[in-house]
DNA sequence: ATAAAAAGTTAGTAAACACTAACTAACTTG
DNA sequence: CAAGTTAGTTAGTGTTTACTAACTTTTTAT
């Protein structure tokens, strides 16, 4: 896909849109007031709202992936090349929030006080007890201590969220439960002294 | 927070249309049509349309906490505690895919059909890339063999959307940077052989 | 220089949205 | 049994949404 310097700029308006206060903060008319233009004047650029966040995703996958293919081609080993591939990650979507708002977008409520309190709390609460019991087990001696219990939360929780998103983008159709039981086969071998 | 049987179902109605098609297609309208009573009826029972999702979420953050109760308190080792509680949630999420979409909801696209096959695109390839990066290691021998590539791979990409998470739940004030490089510390640890 | 194409404008539409005022039927309770 | 409360109704409001038709200005190409 390749893009106009307008079609860029508004890309680019739209990132920084949904930056400041979520998808839902991505409207045509916010997006013309940000463009200093008209309502009308997007559907020159674009043929409807879709495919300007379409347009968003891509423009930044070409980007992501130029950075990665550079690390893939260099002689390192793959240790280091995972290693480099984390960062550039990492600091990509921290210079582009936005991002995270799309793709990442955990809650819809971010931008709704209430609620994402609500949903902060329950999620702050849930690693809480996985630390605690992180830690019984590194007290009792059965979980190595040789990383904090607040590093292997990180790890369960991650994994215990990434194999539902696999189970909700198979569209429900995958066994959540076999998935769940091979996580923990995988976790009691990564975690055990 | 205590509810009346009519806001029970009400937030049952509320789930299953979310479980449908989305958090987007939560309206009054529908909300409305499934109770089989007038919208106005609706707001007898709740103050407004947020209120209904903080009952959604408070109502099944009461079942998992009396859930994950029982484990805890009983007279399991740390480690089938966390075990217990994984099986647990996965099994509760399963029950109630409409959660997912709620709190986990990782794209606000999943019903727009030509935005989240972009994005389920982008994923995709993402995952190949790690899983070809590990089994590069696990050829060249620093990486382990006694988990497949595919759960490590698991492992490294929950990492990596839970840092981001908490990130974004920091309301981007955390250093991300510094969190990755923890993370990565991690996993390099639980991945060399 | 001029014709055509590209990129803007004004003014407007239809649909969806959350929500409300005013009214009423049906239970509860003193 | 009368008064009040609860839970429903009809009919409607104002706002926001994405999007369009018709017109004008600006840029480009010959």
């Amino acid at each position: 896909m390749i893009f106009t310097e307008r079609q860029i700029e508004i890309i680019d308006a739209s990132k920084d849109l949904i930056g400041e206060k979520g998808v839902q903060n991505l409207t045509i008319k916010n997006l013309a007031k940000k463009m200093s233009f008209t309502e009308p004047a997007l559907y020159r650029h674009f043929k409807d709202k879709t495919q300007i966040l379409k347009g968003l995703l891509l423009f930044h996958r070409e980007a992501i992936k130029n950075g990665v293919f550079k690390i893939l081609d260099s002689d390192k080993n793959a240790l280091e090349k995972i290693e480099a591939v984390l960062k550039f990650k990492f600091a990509h979507v921290e210079k582009n929030p936005a991002l995270v708002m799309v793709i990442f977008s955990e809650t819809s409520f971010q931008y709704c006080s209430v609620l994402s309190k609500v949903v902060r709390k329950i999620l702050d609460q849930r690693k809480k007890k996985i630390i605690s019991l992180i830690e019984n087990g590194q007290n009792e001696g059965s979980i190595r201590t040789d990383i904090n219990s607040q590093q292997l939360a990180t790890i369960v929780l991650g994994g215990i969220r990434t194999t539902i998103l696999s189970w909700r983008l198979s569209g429900f159709e995958s066994d959540l439960k076999t998935e769940g039981e091979k996580l923990w086969e995988t976790l009691e071998i990564l975690f055990k002294k």
